[in-house]
DNA sequence: CAAACCATGTAAGCTGTTACATGATTTC
DNA sequence: GAAATCATGTAACAGCTTACATGGTTTG
């Protein structure tokens, strides 16, 4: 249940509408969920009935009335509890793992193209973070937010997925020789 | 469903019985499942309705029925055609980010504390995965496996691992300095 | 005038976790 | 004699995703 945190504390700094909050916390590398998970309208739900938050509505002539949300004193207090309670280790899971435990099924072309095609998946993802930490400038200045550490997270995250690439280029060297030079497998 | 193919590709090198599998998938780094997940004996017999999978049932005395499972003709070609098909880009889900983006709210000294903590967090996992590495080792000697992959993967996982490490003492880094220039806790 | 943005929600489903249930055998 | 290993399953739930549903406004 980290999205509830996850909006808590873009609450905590400024109010926000639930769109904002999608947003804000789509384009954020901290909380990664997917784009139309209209999760966070029903985790602030939640949230609103265990008196974490409370919401402003204004009424708009023909939009959906708009609410905005605020994060309560009892809200805040939840949430610095868990910030500083036993962090969790990261989650390492990557499909591609499982494939490349199966792939002495492969012949050296196939596997080749699975190298190749993994590692543009990579690059794509480096292009789609890039423009997630500009939109994430924009979106923690209106938020007010300190950029310390958003920007370490932002570092942190690029730094994966270069190491991954750096990674899949020493397993394409070691294979691409095993084909020329002599039989690994 | 990357389990389904994670089963799949123990019994593509060797029949196993269920719980050789559960602890061979527990072990394994490419696969990270909890340990008292019976998810395995759950997707097995899903295999088994898609006709992917096979068993041969051993009545012994007062044990349960041990039933060792065999890849399908069909099983095989639905694995191959898994693993080579696009890879999905790895999944970076680390609650640490969530907790670090309200970092802000915190005193110098609980914020030392969190990245303390945390840095334990992450040196436990490295013992746990070199414990796992060990083990694999084991597993996949008996299972017949190729060992160039499975290295490659604990090598990767290590290095995630590391890297975090040296991502938090930088952060630690910048955070002693601004506090009081040397009083870390 | 199409695409993207603003704005909020519901329903069904998948993946995986936690906890429960049982009980013999081997190792320290 | 306690702990780990062998051996297989069930039930309930949490967390998140996908798809559906609606419709006005701004920008290129």
């Amino acid at each position: 249940m980290t999205i509830k945190y996850a909006i808590l504390g873009v609450l905590s700094r400024n109010p926000q509408t639930g769109y904002d909050l999608k947003r804000i916390l789509f384009d954020s590398q901290a909380f990664c969920c997917s784009d139309d998970g209209n999760l966070i309208y029903k985790t602030i739900i939640q949230l609103l009935k265990e008196g974490l938050v409370v919401n402003e509505a204004k009424k708009q002539a023909d939009l959906p009335t708009k609410k905005t949300w605020f994060i309560t004193e009892s809200g805040l207090s939840e949430l610095k509890k868990w910030v500083v309670s036993t962090p969790e280790p990261p989650q390492i899971i990557n499909s591609f793992f499982v494939r490349l435990a199966s792939a002495d099924l492969l012949e050296g072309s196939e596997l080749n193209e699975l190298l190749e095609r993994y590692e543009n998946e990579i690059r794509m993802q480096i292009l789609i973070q890039q423009e997630k930490a500009r939109r994430v400038n924009r979106d923690i200045k209106s938020a007010k937010c300190s950029t310390n550490f958003w920007n370490a997270i932002t570092e942190r995250v690029m730094s994966i997925y270069e190491n991954e690439l750096q990674w899949i280029g020493e397993l394409k060297g070691v294979h691409g020789k095993s084909i020329n030079g002599g039989n690994l497998i």
